[in-house]
DNA sequence: ATGGCTGTTATAAACAGA
């Protein structure tokens, strides 16, 4: 089971790419930030063409996520981040889809530090660590997945001493990931590739993406429960460089199927034993 | 340190992104 996000940057103008991407590379479940689109323009007969349901949480100009899955009906939990100090922004959906819960977001991205932008971040950052507490405390299986705007370690700049004083990198802003992960949730990505440079976004400017010069902020978050499925983690780094792309390139992990539990078959059912 | 690019739209002497 593959489970992807994706940082579209714009859900209709990316159609193209993301309808190509989705093809080549024909990802389970895919969470996508930036629809920069109301609800009503999501572009779902296309989506649903190329073989997803899907559900959204869309806004006019600016945010916006969703939830494709093409193994079943995304069943919604949750839309809006319960706290979130500005519930007009669309930055969190929630789903149950094929046995896994799908907690989709794009935390805000702060600059200017300081500010109340930046504010706004640590704010929204505290209620996401709240409720992902509490996702845990389900002991339900999750992933957190989306555009974090955190590099969680200078292995995840392509020139740390730069970014030291921005919101992405901010000392406050990596101690609120550290804190986070440190509930019990896995980074997939750097828990299989330890030592690894691995960026999921290249500034548009500069050509940071044939310098390289890329940033790890796309993140997926495994529970306990999930950890043990983990088999692969990756970017889907060419993707970045097709035409009329976006900034971000899709990140992705594949799960493992869920390990049979050990009652009937192995030994005589309690049914079939009872008088 | 600055400015470079892109999508959306109040189509800009704009805003936000990261």
């Amino acid at each position: 089971m593959r489970i992807a996000t994706y940082n579209v940057n714009g859900v209709n103008g990316r159609l193209p790419v993301l309808l190509r991407w989705l093809a080549e590379t024909q990802p389970d479940v895919v969470c996508l930030q930036e629809l920069k689109a109301p609800d009503e323009k999501f572009p779902a007969a296309a989506i649903a063409d190329a073989g997803y349901e899907a559900i959204w949480h869309g806004q006019k100009s600016w945010n916006g996520v969703a939830i494709l899955s093409r193994i079943g009906t995304p069943v919604e939990t949750r839309r809006g981040l319960p706290g979130d100090p500005d519930p007009a922004q669309s930055r969190y959906i929630e789903a149950a889809v094929a046995g896994v819960l799908v907690g989709g977001l794009y935390l805000p991205n702060g600059n200017p530090r300081p500010g109340p932008k930046f504010e706004y971040k640590l704010q929204w950052f505290e209620a996401l660590i709240a409720h992902a507490a509490d996702l845990l405390a389900s002991n339900a299986p999750v992933v957190l997945a989306g555009d974090f705007n955190v590099m969680p370690t200078e292995l995840d700049v392509y020139k740390p001493e730069r970014w030291t004083e921005d919101a992405l990198f901010a000392p406050e802003v990596r101690a609120l990931y550290a804190r986070l992960v440190a509930q019990g949730w896995t980074d997939s990505l750097r828990h299989l590739h330890p030592d690894e440079t691995i960026y999921t976004f290249f500034d548009y400017f500069r050509n940071a993406y044939a310098r390289n010069a890329g940033l790890r902020i796309d993140h997926l978050l495994l529970s306990p429960s999930l950890a043990g499925r983990l088999s692969a983690a990756g970017v889907d780094r060419d993707t970045r460089g097709w035409e009329k792309t976006s900034d971000h390139a899709p990140t992705w992990i594949e799960l493992k199927p869920p390990r049979t539990r050990k009652a009937a078959g192995s030994r005589p059912s309690r049914a079939a034993t009872a008088p």
